[in-house]
DNA sequence: AAATTTTACACAAACGTTTGTGTTGTGCAA
DNA sequence: TTGCACAACACAAACGTTTGTGTAAAATTT
């Protein structure tokens, strides 16, 4: 019966103008007000605070961003959301644009180069005060980013760079961390140890690659071309990949994917072979997604320690912003190499 | 020796008004000329927009939203990305925005009510066009969205919802998607079904709850009180919860919990206990996180189809921007009861 | 050919801030 | 009492668009 609707429906907001109005004073003297300015005396300061409270006053970032130039917030441009990895990172940005007051925006390439292109786009249209970026796995060309940086605004990549750019770049040390792995796979007695590998034209793919290769040839095990593998490190093609490995009577007794999920993929298809993971089969993921734990037998992984990471980056993007950005920042974070129990053979029983 | 930078490093960006003075007509036509507004000549819009893609011009968005009065951004508030039930509902919000050219602020709470205040009250000085919303598990007051619904724009609640707003509202029958785990459950022969329960005030979690005594009440089962278990539904509150009831003294046969991750948290701690999942104890959760598929046993639990939830969002805010919110919009989607090994007791055998 | 409509453009105001520069008036020292 | 510094405020321009209105010339009709 009696409508509870108190707000006008359609009310427009109220504006420094309405408050400077109802004050029989000026725009000016509202807004240095309401942001502790010098300039404005103490009574009027009161007065300003206490009727933009009433009227319910909320200022309108949108003009104040085209004023001064700037929007207080920044983009983030990441493949999916739904890796923990990512959402690790996302989570570490958060956290200090949170304390900082920056909003973040948020968005999914889906691996996609157009969509990278497109978002880059719309947040420079947006105007966003920086950008962090992970690249997509299709990227092979970093054209939109040189638009990135001849704006002006602070261009940040993490985890998946660009090697041709010099930029600001924040990311694990893939290469210790796979040459820990293969060779911890080694000492349990592994001998053929397959590698799933991503595109070779991205930093992270390329580096777990070459530790891998490292392991191998710090234990002299010569390298079979034949166990290296490219595929698009997802369950499906994990799954696909092992089984072309075994059709071709290629039988390695090891794996280290370059992602959780090839690995999982793998996994999965040797237990239904009837595999024992890992006595007859072991494998090894990267990134520390956290169904590795929860499957049997836990993944043996590499930590890439995502939300100090993402806190690295925003803290980099404030340093810049602040105009303390001299030479492009480099930041290399150790990894932690986590063995479970899908690569212990029972080697401690010599 | 000969850099290879073109763009001059602090570039002002390239304005409508530049372009109007060396093409020596007026902002006003540019800017006709750039959106295909009639009332510009054929040759004109031609060398505006040539010259337009030859000197970089990017539209500033900041400043269109400010003159138009509105941003073409949304925000989206969820308690946490990683879960794959959210960040499939942003696949699917993403998706249309895409489609429609709207930018996506994406805002996680972590399930803590300041957040969630302090994000609301962002979004609406960022002028977002509107907001699309999923409650944390805190959140048992509304008066943060009273002040979205009073500016004017639209908000919509997704899964989680709050009951005493009449809003527009998207979700999925959770009560109907427990009665049929639930009923599957007794069927496989488990008598004595605890359940891991959420908050009472959030709907989801009673719709869950109702399921479930609805389930039991058709099959004669009698409630036992000491079986219905509040927790906040992660994985470490499951396996403390199951932890806690054994060491009571309280065996129940199975557990159907609100949620995936204290499934997976009570699944792992009867592993370890020894026993056998499902003969000796059967385990459904809800959600189907990806997790859930790859768990041994895998285990059985309702999808709630997010994508699909996450377009509707989207879609309804669109209609409701274009002026056709009638009355709230209130859609129930229908869910998908996936049962899988982890509640399979070899009932068949019968 | 005159009257009328239409086209193609210019002009100017507006969106809600922020900020540089005037303009008072007060208090203080000389 | 004059002069000066300074506080407290008003005034106005600017940020980069969009959009309503004005005004010629061109195109169309009669």
């Amino acid at each position: 019966m009696t409508p509870k609707k108190k707000g006008h429906k359609s009310s427009k907001q109220v504006t420094i103008k309405d408050l400077a109005r109802q004050l029989g004073t000026t725009p000016s003297t509202v807004s240095r007000a309401l942001r502790d300015q010098s300039g404005v005396g103490e009574k009027m300061r009161e007065r300003v605070k206490a009727l933009a409270r009433q009227q319910n006053y909320r200022p309108n970032a949108v003009a104040a961003g085209l004023r001064k130039g700037n929007s207080h917030t920044i983009g983030v441009i990441v493949p999916r959301v739904n890796r923990d990895f990512f959402s690790g990172v996302i989570a570490g940005i958060e956290e200090v644009a949170y304390e900082s007051r920056y909003s973040v925006i948020i968005c999914q390439t889906h691996d996609r180069l157009d969509k990278e292109r497109q978002y880059v786009e719309t947040l420079l249209s947006a105007r966003v005060d920086g950008i962090l970026v992970s690249l997509g796995l299709e990227t092979d060309n970093y054209d939109h980013f040189e638009k990135v940086i001849s704006s002006g605004i602070p261009l940040i990549f993490f985890d998946r760079v660009p090697d041709e750019m010099n930029v600001n770049r924040i990311l694990v040390d893939d290469y210790q961390g796979s040459l820990q792995v293969v060779q911890q796979m080694i000492r349990a007695g592994y001998q053929r140890i397959a590698h799933f590998a991503g595109p070779d034209y991205l930093n992270v793919y390329r580096d777990r690659k070459q530790g891998y290769l490292a392991a191998l040839q710090k234990n002299n095990i010569p390298v079979d071309e034949d166990l290296v593998i490219s595929n698009d490190l997802t369950i499906e093609a994990g799954r696909r990949s092992m089984q072309e490995l075994l059709a071709k009577g290629i039988m390695p007794d090891a794996l280290f994917s370059a992602s959780d999920y090839s690995a999982l993929g793998a996994l999965l298809f040797m237990q239904e072979q009837g595999y024992r993971i890992p006595q007859d089969f072991g494998v090894a993921g990267f990134s520390n997604e956290k169904f590795t734990s929860y499957i049997k037998p836990p993944l043996t992984t590499v930590d890439q320690h995502s939300k100090e990471m993402g806190k690295y980056c925003m803290n980099l993007f404030l340093q810049e912003v602040k105009g303390e950005g001299g030479a492009p920042g480099r930041i290399m974070l150790n990894p932690e190499v986590l063995i479970r129990e899908s690569t212990l053979r029972k080697t401690d029983e010599k």
